[in-house]
DNA sequence: TTAATATACGAGTTATCGCTCGGTTATGAT
DNA sequence: ATCATAACCGAGCGATAACTCGTATATTAA
């Protein structure tokens, strides 16, 4: 309880902002924060450059972050927000088979839409209290793609254990694709990636 | 080239050593290295400490290692090499149904017999001048699975671009279970996992 | 034995880091 | 118009980082 409070005090916001301008204030940061890693890498990112990028004074930025973890932890938490409501927002799709292809559409689409941030982030930035509490992705996302699941029983190869199955294609998705960001990025426009993707997916999961 | 070249100069070797003390130097400090990683952190892991819990003067650090990042990404090639070894040194599996699973298998082990270590890799150490060029292991490993998949050619369902097939697989598998030494690591445990991974890799590669 | 080379060393220089704190300015409520 | 508080600011302190260079010691070759 209170370990895990001085955990989570590193990688939070220190107040909630009021009023508009302290949010842009944020946002201003956040957006330093990214071209900063891009342009110099995680490691060499500083808390003053990025405060001197955005406009905005030292002070200012510790009256928000407790250090550079926590910003960068934000960034990283409103990218995967982004994934996540382009993945929810859209007319759900009837059939299983259907869901894998549009979800790996999407997410291939998602990368390829800001290819070097999305390297950067999975390369230099260390993650969130790994090994503590689950990220917020598949928090969030498993437990749907769990219940979805459960609806389609009746096409699945796996019915015993979807919990886990659903965590285990989450995760082989996501990583997969991270992969390719980070160590073959130019595959990435290849329709073939996708192909395969998809079909490693639907073959695992559907019955034929 | 010449970028080329001061790329390399970041993450090689400063000088080749020819005596034993050297190579005991050497490996005192990729050792220490490797326990200031589990200790604090890449991010808080500094060529004094590194040197200091290694019992080695910081000069003698610098005549072999340029910087902090060439000392990990030597620790990091010394794993992926051990990993090579050790899926290499095996009788060659007959079928490719059995290569899978035994690939699998050594690979989960792998990751578990030293989970800590490999977590802070994954997670905090960045890679090998990304994007630049490709990763040892991948370098490795691809041409060698693109030649067994060749020799069963008639068993697989992809026969049109084994090559990327071959690198494909290596990629998912790899990733798949590093999200897991990452994010789920008291899963590995699990045999449904390793089962899990065997049979996505099987569907999709052997004709049923 | 001696010369050449390889290895080891660490005090010290320079630079930057994280972060605080006292104080100013802007905003919204009354 | 007044006041409370939210937001903003940046000089500057203490700590620590990376890395050099002159020197000392060990090893090997001649």
């Amino acid at each position: 309880m209170e370990k895990q409070d001085t955990v989570n005090a590193l990688y939070s916001l220190r107040k909630t902002p009021t009023q508009e301008r302290s949010k842009a204030t944020i946002n201003a940061i956040l957006s330093a924060a990214a071209r900063v890693l891009l342009s110099i890498g995680y490691d060499k990112a500083s808390t003053n450059k990025i405060a001197e990028l955005a406009g905005v004074g030292i002070g200012s930025l510790y009256e928000y972050f407790p250090g550079k973890e926590a910003i960068f932890a934000e960034v990283r938490r409103r990218e995967d927000q982004r994934l996540f409501d382009l993945t929810m927002n859209r007319p759900e799709p009837a059939t299983l088979k259907e869901l894998i292809q549009t979800h790996v559409s999407i997410y291939l689409e998602f990368v390829r839409s800001n290819l070097d941030l999305h390297a950067a982030l999975i390369n230099g930035v260390p993650q969130f209290a790994v090994g503590q509490q689950e990220l917020p992705f598949y928090r969030d996302y498993v437990p749907w793609a769990t219940k979805f699941l459960g609806a389609h029983a009746s096409e699945l190869r796996h019915v015993e254990h979807i919990e886990q199955v659903s965590s285990f294609i989450t995760r082989a998705t996501r990583s997969t694709i991270d992969n390719y960001v980070l160590h073959a990025p130019e595959q990435l426009n290849d329709p073939l990636i996708e192909e395969l993707l998809t079909d490693l997916l639907q073959r695992f999961l559907l019955k034929t």
